[in-house]
DNA sequence: CCTATATCAGGTAAACTGAGATGA
DNA sequence: CTCATCTCAGTTAACCTGATATAG
């Protein structure tokens, strides 16, 4: 009699696979799942600085800066001084920035709905619930 | 009207989440989040292959043969020749190893509890039913 | 003076590919 | 001969800490 699988464990096995996926998916871009997501807040928000991108995604700010420095001298991302404060860079999508993450999320759409594709939509609802739920809990509990 | 988070992306956010706090807490026994899933991989296992490991990890044999090498110079996981197929070196863990793992699933028991504590038993259930769907899909359709 | 932002330098763990040796 | 296993060597993306310069 095996004990129960910790839930950590189950999490991490969706979430990996789910990794995994991304990753592969996203080759034919030439980005990473971590660019994608990096990427995909940008677009979200439309400007911002480097920094405040750096905590939203729980890393240090050189770990931010030196993904963004890459973005840009791949012409995906362009910075510009904040007129505001001139010690910011704003960062924000280029053309080819946006049109690349176009093809992407199509992409990741399709992925997105296969992945589930055991769920009804009941279940689908219900899990997102539950996700959200916790997620609350950690930006209550303990955002850095 | 902002459109509705991916479920990849809620997904992504508290398993991120979970990712942060469990190296946090591993820190003190000086063992990665990676690290400690091994183990308790060979702790369930009792004894297997570097090269089992990394299909069940879903990483290269190279990758899993340097993680153990690092723990086997550690003192935490032993190798010792199959009798069966003197190719093969099955890990196992020492009694130094099991001891530090111990620990670690005590912490990690409590961090558990802790992470879920906003779940009713209820919510809990249907979390752990709906993340074991997926991974029966994943095992199902696309294993590599 | 202090804080936030950006950046330079250097380091690590965890992944990869490629190329080999060897036992079943 | 072939296949799986293990290992050596080299590379990468994504993280880290520490130290600096500067704008507000």
């Amino acid at each position: 009699m095996a004990r129960a699988p910790r839930s950590f464990y189950l999490l991490n096995q969706v979430s990996s696979a789910v990794r995994l996926r991304l990753e592969r998916s996203l080759r034919e871009f030439e980005l990473t799942a971590t660019q994608y997501t990096v990427m995909s807040r940008v677009k979200g928000r439309e400007v911002l600085s480097s920094a405040r991108l750096a905590r939203a995604h729980h890393v240090s700010p050189q770990t931010m800066n030196e993904l963004i420095a890459n973005l840009v001298a791949r012409g995906l991302l362009q910075r510009k001084e904040d007129p505001d404060n001139r010690r910011v860079l704003l960062v924000s999508l280029t053309d080819k920035g946006r049109e690349l993450l176009e093809g992407c999320d199509r992409k990741v759409d399709v992925l997105e709905t296969e992945f589930f594709s055991s769920f009804n939509t009941a279940d689908h609802g219900m899990f997102r619930k539950l996700l959200e739920i916790l997620i609350d809990d950690i930006k209550r509990s303990g955002p850095d």
